[in-house]
DNA sequence: AGAGTGCGTTCATCTACTGAACTCACTCGG
DNA sequence: CCGAGTGAGTTCAGTAGATGAACGCACTCT
């Protein structure tokens, strides 16, 4: 399928959806919430083709959010880990899983839950204004220009 | 391409990720934060494919994230409003906005920013655990079974 | 009458994802 | 030392989603 490339847009928004447009990547994202994963284990986790697997990994490792890591050399073994960019990116997951949760599944819910990894307290995520900490009102956002450092408002001519 | 769907699976994640993982999806819904918008309109400003953008409006209707409102009868016209699922959607884009931003562009950063629509100040929003406000440590979660309603335990046997 | 607008549909082309089979290097059990 | 097993891929044919350009149609405006 010939797809419209977002990875030079200016938006933040189409960048992050070039990353995780392809399909599997937020999945195979959400399987290092465990920790370290393996090739053969991610394929019969989540029963994706060899070959989308491989690609997957190879576009993660190069964005940054896995890396690749030699477990043993005779004959090499390699072993996934998430990055500080890959961490970052488990915002975006877990707002996801909220969503999700809240709004595509029935009456009941879904049967699994996101959990403190000590207490087992269930965790809701929420959205808020870093600066103030409250829920943000999507309807009061806008799109506006970055503030442009005056430096790079100086004019060529004299 | 022959895709695996996620709209059945047990896991949130999977089930956004097959919302949002048509190409275009989440830029589409970028669009609304604007207010109401017009296939014309929609189709100048993003430069898609009428084909893509009319299958990709079809499927945000029916799932209930869009809704299609004639605006006159004569000839038959139409706007897309957003819905609460919709707004809701919005805390996704937030976070992917956020990310690009701290992950996907050199030093200078994104030329454009999310504001306050009235303040005009500039919003950075971050994801908090909803039952304390404070922001989430990642490696401190893990995925479990939900906690099923005692009711639903009854056995059929009397 | 002719141009313009809004909202599509159709079609050929390109290419991403799928599944199954194959490879290759090594290890292990008997 | 032989044959099975494991880990991490690669190859390949088949399928189907995305693309751009062209076309259709109902109406309005001048």
């Amino acid at each position: 399928m010939k797809r419209t490339r977002f990875d030079d847009n200016p938006c933040p928004i189409a960048r992050t959806t070039d990353l995780m447009g392809d399909w599997w990547t937020p999945i195979v994202m959400r399987e290092f919430l465990v920790g370290p994963r393996r090739f053969e284990q991610l394929q019969k986790r989540l029963e994706v083709s060899r070959a989308t697997l491989t690609q997957r990994l190879e576009r993660l490792v190069e964005e940054g959010m896995l890396e690749k890591r030699e477990y043993q050399p005779h004959p090499p073994r390699f072993e996934y880990h998430m990055t500080a960019k890959g961490l970052a990116f488990w915002d975006v997951l877990a707002v996801m899983w909220r969503f999700g949760e809240d709004w595509l599944f029935g009456e009941e819910g879904p049967m699994v839950a996101l959990k403190d990894r000590e207490s087992g307290r269930r965790i809701k995520v929420a959205v808020v204004d870093e600066a103030t900490g409250e829920p943000l009102d999507m309807r009061a956002l806008r799109m506006g220009r970055a503030v442009v450092p005056p430096s790079v408002v100086v004019t060529t001519d004299a």
